[in-house]
DNA sequence: CCAAAAGTGTTTATAGTACACCCATGG
DNA sequence: CCATGGGTGTACTATAAACACTTTTGG
């Protein structure tokens, strides 16, 4: 039964976190305090211990590696590559993250040197097959995006309509009417309008919103969730 | 580095693999040979090898205990439940399959004492967290089913609007207008017409279609994938 | 003054939904 | 003869998409 009679095997989890800056996406990396890949940027992550589970794992080391922390996370796929580690067989199990980027003053830790923000058409290199991960999570983030209402994660708690939009925009890599996204996203009840912002910058002041989980919860609970929250 | 100096680890995959009979849905079960849970019903899979990645783990334990192969696969979830298996840590990568039943003369092989189709519906207690997996799996079907074309590997290579119609109404748990369905699945050009059928059961002589892959290809070459190509 | 975002409705096009009659087959 | 599925078209409804002008703000 015991695979390790037989090859040294070790299971780690890596995370690509999503930070927006309300233009462009961003990437969270950490460059590396050991070997292999001294120096080089990577995904926050590491190896899995005896009493934790993939996703305490992986918060675990996005705070000790970030200071990230109470954050969106959820499992996308498992690389498990023979080669994938130079060292020996290493799996990992990938995570997808959404940060609000204003939430967190990144900290330097254990196994990383710093933590910094990249955006992502300008990544700098990354080691191990980091750089397949955080493709598959950005092919992956549409959909994600469309099924659940977790891009509210890459805002601020309040917004306005404008940046909602920006946000959807960026993810989906097209431009939306302003009137038919405000009416569709209005539609479905799970924004609370906040009230007037009393702050702007060249032009009038917004509208703000923020998720309305209790509405979210109220149209979910009992029933199948919605397919597309969202239908953007 | 090596997890393994600290706790003993091993790495499995379990397969959650889907048949349907024209009416309801089934899941493939093997009765198993060895403890723990002996003799009880468990989803087919085992531990991975040092050679072999997980998705390859998954069609070989596939091959051995069910003789099922050239089969449907994709990761859904890691399960990694401290205590989810009695005699040590194993962390599963659980995958989704898609088979046509027919397709397959089922055998037992080296860890399995049967293997067997089980309605959704009347499943046996499974060993593990199985019951977990299989929940988990039924519940990703109908979307995964909307956003890819592989409903398909569920039915014959030729098959009828109403069959294909009754797999859909199955898996979505709901009803479509006969017209209205055969209109949409027409309208993606995906199906090619194989002709009029020779056989029937106390009915017209249906028309038969097959997934015609290389319009589907065409569609989506050089494109972003369709998200909804059948927009069911 | 200017650039940037905000507020506000209507019309058109597309897609979804509802619906009924007669036919062919095997038992 | 009867149960089961097959073939076919239209009208209605709902949703999506296109589209312009004026206002507020900070620099």
């Amino acid at each position: 039964m015991d695979q390790n009679e037989n090859f040294p095997l070790a299971l780690a989890t890596d995370c690509v976190v999503f930070g927006f800056d309300g233009k462009t996406l961003h990437i969270l990396l950490i460059e590396r305090g050991n070997d292999p890949f001294k120096g080089s940027w990577s995904l926050p992550g590491g190896l899995m211990r005896k009493d934790e589970t993939a996703e305490q794992c992986a918060l675990r080391t996005l705070r000790e590696e970030t200071g990230v922390r109470e954050i969106y996370l959820e499992q996308f796929h498992v690389f498990s590559d023979v080669s994938r580690d130079p060292r020996q067989r290493v799996v990992a199990v990938a995570f997808l993250a959404l940060a609000r980027k204003s939430d967190f003053r990144l900290i330097a830790g254990d196994d990383a040197a710093r933590a910094s923000w990249f955006e992502l058409d300008e990544l700098p290199p990354v080691a191990f097959d980091h750089h397949d991960m955080i493709a598959l999570a950005r092919k992956k983030l549409p959909e994600i995006m469309r099924t659940k209402p977790i891009g509210f994660r890459l805002l601020d708690e309040k917004f306005s309509m404008n940046e909602l939009q920006r946000l959807y925009e960026t993810v989906n890599g097209t431009t939306y009417d302003r009137r038919n996204f405000a009416r569709k996203m209005s539609s479905t009840r799970l924004l609370r309008d906040e009230g007037v912002s009393r702050i702007a910058a060249h032009n009038r002041f917004p509208n703000l919103f923020s998720f309305d989980e209790e509405a979210y919860r109220e149209e979910t609970d009992g029933q199948i969730a919605p397919e597309n929250p969202f239908n953007i």
